[in-house]
DNA sequence: CAGTTACGTAACTCGATGGTTAACTACAGC
DNA sequence: GCTGTAGTTAACCATCGAGTTACGTAACTG
């Protein structure tokens, strides 16, 4: 559950949500924050090492672009609360996501 | 979207886990952790103040219960990944998520 | 090969955070 | 009105995290 602490910085979501839009090279998204590039590598490498995005190199760029897989891990966590706020409608989703999982499992 | 902020932690996360399952008065919450009684009381400072969290008191007991609305917000927020990682069946959860928010805006 | 471009790492500063113990507040019961 | 119990606040300390500047490295470009 470590995305939590990867996503608590207000930098790091706003990466997130750009990548979420398509991959982009470091350069890119220095450029839409305020901070030092430095700064910036940091929060990527914080990102990388949760899992949250994945690097590839070309030439002397590195594009960067999501993996959300630790983002459904979290929607996961989230989803044993969904009954908190939930109404009809969520119950039914809250089967359609079981029966899901269940699928995988099965295979 | 301070939620992220406050779930970052491990110990407010178990204490959230530990209040879906029901009102807690802080000292059983407390003997649930290894640290201080103290500490417990901060993190559920932390909590309050992001609105995780509501304290009604009785007597010199003071009662946590789980407040999810942060929970929902954060919800919404991962909602915008949902298509990452998802299939036919979370399009239709998402098909019903939205369908549901729309009914809360129309009356 | 020299120079420029694109990134990352290193070293450092500094405020935020989480932990502790000690002191304070509020209530219940004798 | 003391005494014990439940909990928070205060003061303090150590560590972490995010920012900065300076430097290192890899690749393209003339």
């Amino acid at each position: 559950m470590g995305a939590f602490e990867a996503l608590a910085d207000p930098t790091r979501r706003r990466i997130v949500e750009l990548l979420a839009d398509g991959e982009r090279d470091a350069g890119e998204i220095a450029s839409y924050f305020p901070v030092s590039r430095p700064a910036v590598s940091r929060h990527l490498r914080v990102l990388r090492e949760h899992g949250l995005v994945r690097s590839r190199g070309d030439a002397q760029r590195r594009i960067y672009s999501l993996d959300a897989a630790p983002l459904a891990e979290l929607d996961e966590w989230l989803a044993g609360y969904r009954t908190f706020w939930s109404n009809r409608l969520d119950a039914l989703e809250t089967q359609l996501r079981r029966s899901r999982r269940q699928r995988k499992e099965t295979g």
